[in-house]
DNA sequence: GTCTATATCGGGATAGAC
DNA sequence: GTCTATCCCGATATAGAC
């Protein structure tokens, strides 16, 4: 039982995403990460430089995976429809590969996503950017009403993340209260995401602050939405973004 | 412009909650906080005991209100639709009220509500016994198929906390890619959601394992549902709750 | 009730041997 | 590349004067 070259790396990465799961960013320290990994704090300064440094590359390494997978779901040749069940999908199987995701951008996000450097928002937003085709593919075919593809995809992502994120708490409450909880799983939960979307995408979303009020049966997104739904292309020059102003 | 009693603790407790959404509990210092408050570091132990203990009664405080709210709601003789529509209400106005709650809950959630002790978490129940209540006297009139109590929770709370929460990180989103995000409103969104939420609480929401599979149109929930649906009343005997065991 | 020290310790980061 | 030992700052918590 040898050890493999960048063996040593893909463990620190690993003990380090579980603890960061855990205990967050701060909560997280150096020594705990370097006991899980069965190496020492000394071996993670050697290969990532800095605790910011160790935490951006968990990050990345997921979301490069994610960024491909989406990208080419947006430029498969599947329906509106099914892409948007495989952008779902694809959300769903990252968080069930990597279990440490889902709680990591929860706090990420809490925190306004300060701790990301441009690098890692670049991967991220490649993400974004593929819904985002996806959307305006399904408004050309006419499957799809114009949405703001921001808000949209949030409500897209929010579910999954969160579902994937509560399980803890969720298993918590059913304790505690003695609830009946158990059976809810994973794909049940994404089957029914998935109809919930589409429906919604096809009837209209995210509505523009004109047409509201109603607050039961089809209602809003009737007219007044058309967004900025007539640009194409424009996919690729995110470079010049930088956070710097961390909080 | 004399300091009436009982204001320094409300100081304390504000700058603390603050801090806290922006840093997290092990990002917020115990200084920073005293600085925030124009008091200091003795004056928060001499209040609040500890930083773990001013931490829950920033959540305390809050989720009394909401829970009185939700109460009332599901007491009331609203119809089951404008019971849902209220219920979200009360936590969109507690979210805007306390924007610092929808980080803090958060990250709460990532880490599975470990730094929640027993009466906080008591505080917590009592929201969800009134959604449970909602959802329980939807069906006995007809209006509501039966649904998983605590994944339709989720399903509904969880869109209001991350759409306040991830306010900065649209921002930074919009700012970095040149979109023109800014135009999404508060009140549009929830009008939103409350239609979505009555329509998919109507149509039957989180179906057994059963009947997976669909992936577009209403397909799933259709029938073979039917869960515990036969029980009513047992509304109130969650009196033994005990957590305890934090993780 | 409010403040100014101060004790104490954990954790990020580095030096330097092997 | 991997380890041990150590520096040192920052953060929780407390003592004790006013």
């Amino acid at each position: 039982m040898r050890r493999a070259p960048g063996d040593t790396r893909a463990a620190i990465l690993n003990a380090a995403a579980t603890e960061f799961a855990a205990r967050g960013y701060d909560g997280a320290s150096v020594d705990a990460i370097a006991s899980r990994s069965t190496f020492n704090k000394a071996m993670i300064y050697y290969h990532f430089g800095s605790k910011h440094g160790l935490y951006v590359e968990v990050l990345r390494d997921v979301f490069r995976g994610l960024g491909a997978a989406t990208t080419g779901i947006a430029d498969s040749d599947l329906s509106p429809a099914d892409k948007i069940g495989g952008f779902l999908d694809a959300f769903n199987t990252m968080a069930s590969g990597h279990p440490y995701m889902p709680p990591i951008m929860m706090r990420e996000m809490a925190e306004g996503a300060a701790r990301l450097d441009a690098d890692t928002l670049e991967l991220m937003s490649r993400i974004f950017l593929s819904l985002q085709r996806i959307l305006e593919d399904g408004v050309e075919r006419g499957a799809f009403r114009p949405a703001d593809p921001v808000l949209t995809y949030f409500s897209l992502v929010s579910p999954v993340i969160f579902f994937h994120a509560s399980a803890p708490v969720r298993a918590a409450l059913g304790r505690q209260q003695a609830l009946p909880v158990a059976g809810i799983d994973d794909a049940a939960f994404i089957a029914h995401l998935k109809s919930i979307a589409v429906t919604v995408l096809a009837a209209g979303v995210a509505p523009r602050p004109t047409a509201v009020a109603a607050t039961r049966g089809r209602g809003s997104g009737g007219p007044a939405a058309k967004p900025e739904a007539t640009r194409k292309s424009s996919t690729r020059r995110t470079r010049s973004s930088r956070p710097g102003d961390h909080a």
